[in-house]
DNA sequence: CAAGACTCCTGACGGC
DNA sequence: TGCCGTCAGGAGTCTT
């Protein structure tokens, strides 16, 4: 599913293909993909708008879209609503704001109409910008601010602030399980579940830990393991695994070859070969080495088995 | 403040 | 062969 370095991957190979292009109309083909405003208002206030920067915040990829172009607004008949609304759409630069969620997927081709497609919008080369999702949980949004379509959200997590000081204080400060912690948008923006399970194995952290209990040198490990696993997985385009992310280009990512825990249920740690286990939390799967990631002092009746399954020691 | 449940969706998959 | 229940999972919302 699409977390920070598949967004990241979408929006630079996108930026060639669509900067400076113009959006000549838009189609929606399920009305709930448009978060606001209507699907209707959408459609017309996104026609005859150039695309003039892109770029993501946490999962969110942004199109930074020019004022509405006159000329085209009118042509831009073809939008559903564009013969009902005596056009009064606010002319001001917009933002597109979008979010993959798990089957989304955006990128430009010749075809209008993929199976799937949610939106879509010709371009003024004779290609289109499309927006296909399978299960319907994607999102686009079409804002004058960005805090109008994203949720309080955290730092991000390659940005230069974000060091072992900064985590260690981080953790300090609440009082929670680490993996629904690094779940959570508002802390750090970006990781999902698959990258949190890296990054936690890397730095051996066990995903119960309770974050205010993690030592000093536990919380400049976990900085640097979220930097490093994000950095290689921004390397390797992404991680495709389930036949759903792809690259705007259509290819499949190269980060699920090095995966450690995520998916591996069962087969050996690559660091000391014990297996690999997974339990839910917080509804998610969750990944883990037993042995790497030494279960919390006090924690659920996940130590009892482990302990039990012949926790020498 | 923390955390679990529930909801939205649909293709894939296991079971019979 | 084919029908059916179950799952996965990001994030918002509602309870506990």
């Amino acid at each position: 599913m699409p977390e920070l370095p598949e967004v990241e991957t979408v929006v630079r190979q996108l930026r060639p293909l669509l900067q400076g292009r113009l959006i000549e109309g838009a189609r929606v083909l399920w009305k709930r993909t448009i978060a606001q405003p209507s699907a209707a208002a959408f459609a017309r206030d996104v026609t005859g708008r150039r695309v003039e920067a892109l770029s993501r915040r946490g999962k969110y990829f942004v199109l930074h879209l020019s004022a509405q172009e006159a000329a085209t607004r009118a042509r831009g008949a073809r939008a559903p609503s564009a013969r009902s609304a005596p056009v009064r759409a606010d002319r001001a630069p917009k933002l597109l704001v979008g979010h993959l969620r798990m089957t989304g997927r955006l990128f430009v081709d010749d075809d209008p109409k993929p199976p799937w497609t949610r939106a879509t919008f010709p371009l003024d080369n004779g290609r289109h910008l499309i927006f296909v999702d399978v299960r319907k949980f994607g999102r686009l949004a079409l804002v004058d601010a960005l805090e109008q379509a994203l949720p309080a959200m955290g730092p991000e997590p390659l940005g230069p602030e974000i060091d072992g000081e900064w985590m260690a204080q981080a953790l300090g400060e609440r009082k929670r399980m680490l993996k629904p912690l690094l779940l959570d948008q508002s802390f750090l923006a970006g990781l999902g579940n698959i990258y949190v399970d890296e990054s936690l194995h890397r730095a051996r952290l066990h995903p119960l830990q309770l974050s205010h209990r993690v030592s000093r040198a536990r919380a400049v490990d976990l900085a640097a393991s979220i930097r490093d696993v994000l950095t290689a997985a921004i390397a390797k385009q992404g991680s495709s695994f389930d036949g759903f992310y792809r690259t705007p280009e259509g290819q499949p990512g190269d980060y699920q070859h090095e995966f450690t825990v995520y998916g591996r249920e069962g087969e050996p740690c690559l660091r000391c070969a014990a297996p690999i286990r997974r339990i839910v939390v917080g509804q998610r799967g969750t990944h883990f080495c037993a042995r790497c990631q030494r279960a919390p002092r006090k924690a659920v009746g996940e130590r009892r088995r482990a302990s039990k399954a012949g926790g020498s020691r």
